[in-house]
DNA sequence: TTGTAAGCGTTATCAA
DNA sequence: TTGATAACGCTTACAA
């Protein structure tokens, strides 16, 4: 069926350059630079290729193009493993819509776990076929082997810290935030905290429990009543920290989650445990996913400028692209705390017997 | 920093194909046939140039490859514009996997809205960047000017009914699954439903209600106490279908939404209002999202398989792309009735006044 | 301002 | 089985 050169469904060969050259009456120099720099042809003679590619329904061929000039117009976003997350969505969204607006195709994919499928990817750019990458969270891959990093081809990270540096970053204010979050129960009255957070040594959980203990030492809180559950950020770690506080005696009165899908899960697992909310326990989440305000209660938490975050992250990449240099120092964006219906006063003395 | 030929970090130039032709003491023709058709060199000197290959860490230079080889190997996956919704990143990710596996790489997009986008995405088709193109629920894009549908590469819709047909289709049985929404209800003893739909035109909807009115009519049960209320899938038009719902009196009692998030949605506008479900009214869902589990009370849904929905449309575009012919029928892949707390008995008679 | 011509790096044909 | 060679379709010096 599709055997020898490719045909279009009608069965006539695709336009070449040449042919909207000579219906235009042009070399297909000509056509090639009125369409790629209009400003190098006479008005006139532009308008008559233009017209001629129209009337021949003309698109340049793409890898031909990419071969010649050595660049592909197409950019790799790597995205974490949990891309099945509620998270991510939208900032892939707006870094889309950033590339589309400058003639960039965007190709997601994550570079986490699936060896082969991340294999490919980072093959891909050094096949020359991806002209810059962006990272989300940290999922730049293991570093056996080629990385992305070491490609020639500009990097950005957002919401990550790249194991090597120098690569623009755009980041949000995980550290404040996560002292808006403690800081807002502790001024609730809450007195006994449990941190859920992602996995140890990421990013994101670094700089969010600092916070948290920061906030915790301000307040002059003696260490005794606080614990600490190391999640993954997603639902399930979320149903896992409920178990483990379902377990604890006394109960911690107040959580710091790390991400919404996490307090959505603990907030589940308690509450279908009859444990009521925010009554016996505030709940407190960070990113501001849709379903947050979903939940039951609905879910008080940090929002995330998560289009904002994918936007600048998408226009640095640009600059780089376009050869501009760009500043070192990581570009912060402010999130900020969302009140809800899962925080509360801390219970009273009396009622804690449970 | 990046102008003349292209180069690595290191300053050299990019390994080519030639550069391991000659550290391996063979021609680039030999090099190539190593890498594509292994079968058609002797198996010395296959391993001579395998080796050569990996030490010089040399990757064919992929535009090149797909001028010349007139293939791409990259194939699109076009999803509706409410992909921030939680139903299709399952589908895509399953999609993903497979292609990987073969070889080919993905790239996902919207050919809704965003006109400047989605010509984009069609054009890169027509540039012979993309080797076929898999369709997710009817969103194919304006049918002004060139189509996908109409590039000459191999198109497979997953649940979406293209308009032209003679493509591949693969989808869940709709209309059955509907019936047996409707019939657990019935079941429970509802007589007073409330029908949510997706928009009245959309592939999915069409079938969903026609699923609907047939349990009802099985039945024998009058259309007085039916209503119908059109939503767009998402949360808001779920949050709107409930201001509808408490407008109305007598009110249903039993609510069959044709997707899990206009049910969350829902569901959360009528509690927040005093209405206790499953108690006052029984709401089912449609897909089992990840949440369906974690919005209070849980939904009873029906569960697509949405990873297999995504692997057989992949592996029916992957026999495409071989050439292989395929079947026009479309595959059909079942759903299931997943009974969780959103729904239980018809409130008794004297319950009900509100 | 426009045309000529030389590649970009690979694969496929054909001959050896 | 392998090697020389001619494309694939486009861009860009350079020349006119």
């Amino acid at each position: 069926m599709s055997k020898g050169p490719p045909t279009l469904e009608n069965g006539s060969r695709p336009i070449r350059i040449l042919d909207v050259a000579h219906a235009a009456g042009v070399s297909a120099a000509t056509v090639s630079r009125a369409l790629s720099h209009p400003a190098k042809v006479r008005p006139e003679t532009r308008q008559r290729v233009m017209e001629t590619v129209r009337r021949l329904d003309y698109t340049p061929n793409e890898p031909a193009r990419a071969l010649r000039a050595g660049t592909a117009r197409m950019v790799l976003v790597a995205v974490p493993n949990l891309y099945s997350g509620a998270f991510f969505p939208a900032v892939v969204n707006a870094i889309d819509a950033e590339l589309s607006a400058n003639g960039y195709t965007m190709i997601t994919g994550s570079l986490e776990g699936a060896e082969e499928k991340a294999r490919r990817l980072v093959d891909l750019v050094y096949a020359r076929q991806i002209d810059g990458v962006i990272i989300l969270a940290n999922c730049s891959g293991p570093l056996e082997g080629r990385s992305v990093l070491r490609a020639g081809v500009p990097v950005v990270a957002i919401s990550a810290e790249l194991r090597e540096n120098g690569h623009p970053t755009v980041l949000i204010d995980d550290e404040a935030c996560a002292i808006a979050q403690t800081q807002h129960l502790l001024n609730l009255g809450h007195r006994r905290l449990l941190y859920v957070g992602g996995p140890n040594k990421h990013y994101n959980d670094i700089h969010r429990y600092r916070g948290f203990r920061q906030a915790i030492r301000e307040a002059c809180l003696s260490s005794a009543g606080i614990r600490r559950f190391e999640g993954d950020f997603t639902l399930a770690s979320g149903v896992a920290a409920g178990l483990f506080f379902l377990r604890e005696r006394p109960r911690p009165t107040g959580v710091v989650c790390a991400s919404d899908e996490m307090a959505i899960g603990f907030l589940k697992t308690v509450t279908a445990a009859g444990v009521k909310a925010p009554q016996e326990v505030s709940v407190i989440g960070f990113d501001d996913i849709e379903f947050a305000e979903f939940c039951e209660p609905a879910l008080t938490t940090i929002h995330q400028p998560r289009g904002e975050l994918g936007a600048v992250g998408a226009r640095v990449l640009l600059q780089r692209l376009k050869g501009d240099p760009t500043v070192d120092k990581p570009i912060v964006i402010k999130g900020e705390l969302r009140v809800r219906s899962s925080s509360g006063p801390a219970p009273s003395r009396s009622s804690l017997v449970s």
